[in-house]
DNA sequence: TCTACTCACGAACACTGTTCGGGTCAACTG
DNA sequence: CAGTTGACCCGAACAGTGTTCGTGAGTAGA
């Protein structure tokens, strides 16, 4: 609603800059994904919608499928275009663990700035091509670590699975804020979570991103020792 | 469409069988969610619906909203639900390894039993009963293990996000099978994508959950370690 | 018997993705 | 320069979603 009517009023001041000199701009792939991007970076996920991409480009939602097919597709747009983001070092056999960590990291932080964009990257098939780039650096970089093949690709699999998963939450978690959790894990019974009171301080642990990293150099470390 | 016919269909049927005797059972929030749960099974979580829910119980959606606050939290006692059916076992210290792989292979099997429905335990908060049941129990585990509190916790933390994030994306890979997968990997240009095409058979490899216990095992091996 | 109160629900609202059909404009062709 | 072609565009509509409001029916208590 308010959403609405602001757009079409940023439409209007658009409009009102540069409407007798250029004709309008035509609609292309690019300007949908580098629009819906701005959205979701604005306002998450869950606003972007085929009504508010099209009116942010001064449209209406029927002009969006002729150039992409579904919302489904626009998506998988999206995470293709943040994973061109990511550079892909070449390897060196001597910091393969730091290498892959940090394309990890990498990822993480394009999908944190595109608060629950992650959740595309979950539903978008694996075989986009650019991830599959991304999957094909780490994998050299494995390779080059001297993991072998079938382990550096499950583990591969696994972390970037791990990266979307962890992403996902912690979209989340701006609602609610870590003290709220603490507070509502030291009401539980004594008598029924022992281990987890005890520990609490613990499992509430972990500034920033330890526990991500924690998680992928489990991966990481796995692969090393067989 | 052909669905809601068929459950209006349902429902005459049901009502024609015990119609003049019993009143009408009322609704009671266990009753939403096995039938949720069962509509889920049947056709997978999309096709969760307020409404579906409530053309199933034969009655209106607004009659929902009495016994449950949300779509959202509909979600969560979903999760919550099949939670309670994981078995978590007492902890034998020389067997913590396999027994956290077993409680992680149940919710992995949990999740599967309703395809899709793992999206909503990724939306779910941590601080669900049910399921700090289960990491208190794993954790309890992992404490007779050994392995030191703020590891075990954080190792919990991850297997169970991975354990999500896997169970989703197997959700939707029923919709493109392994064939197509490979056939598409193979065509790839191999001057861009050498690695990936010299061990796509690896890549690829992997029958049922291999790939979920290798990375569980990943996980768990690391902590042993350290 | 009359009232109070919980529960149930039909109808509606605001929104979603998606399709259809006609429309508008630019650029070729004769 | 006039005419036609064709790509692009988009208003309107459809079917479906979650959610709320106000009314209704039914049981339990006075």
């Amino acid at each position: 609603m308010t959403r609405n009517t602001r757009d079409e009023w940023a439409a209007q001041i658009a409009a009102l800059e540069d409407a007798p000199p250029a004709r309008k701009e035509p609609i292309t792939v690019g300007r949908i994904v580098t629009t819906a991007l701005a959205l979701v970076e604005a306002e998450g996920f869950d606003a972007l919608t085929m009504r508010r991409v099209a009116a942010a480009l001064q449209t209406g939602p029927a002009s969006l499928y002729a150039h992409v097919r579904n919302k489904a597709e626009l998506d998988d747009l999206l995470i293709g275009a943040l994973s061109k983001n990511v550079v892909v070092p070449a390897p060196d056999p001597a910091r393969w663990r730091e290498q892959v960590l940090d394309v990890c990291a990498q990822l993480r932080d394009q999908f944190l700035r595109y608060p629950g964009i992650a959740r595309a990257a979950l539903a978008a098939p694996p075989a986009n091509l650019n991830t599959l780039r991304i999957t094909e650096g780490v994998l050299a970089i494995l390779l080059a670590g001297g993991v072998p093949p079938r382990k550096a690709a499950w583990a591969i699999d696994a972390a970037l699975l791990y990266v979307s998963a962890y992403t996902v939450e912690s979209s989340l978690r701006g609602e609610t804020d870590r003290g709220e959790m603490l507070a509502r894990l030291k009401m539980l019974p004594p008598n029924r979570f022992p281990h987890t009171l005890e520990h609490v301080d613990e499992i509430n642990a972990g500034e920033g991103h330890d526990r991500f990293e924690f998680a992928i150099g489990l991966l990481l470390d796995g692969l090393s020792a067989g």
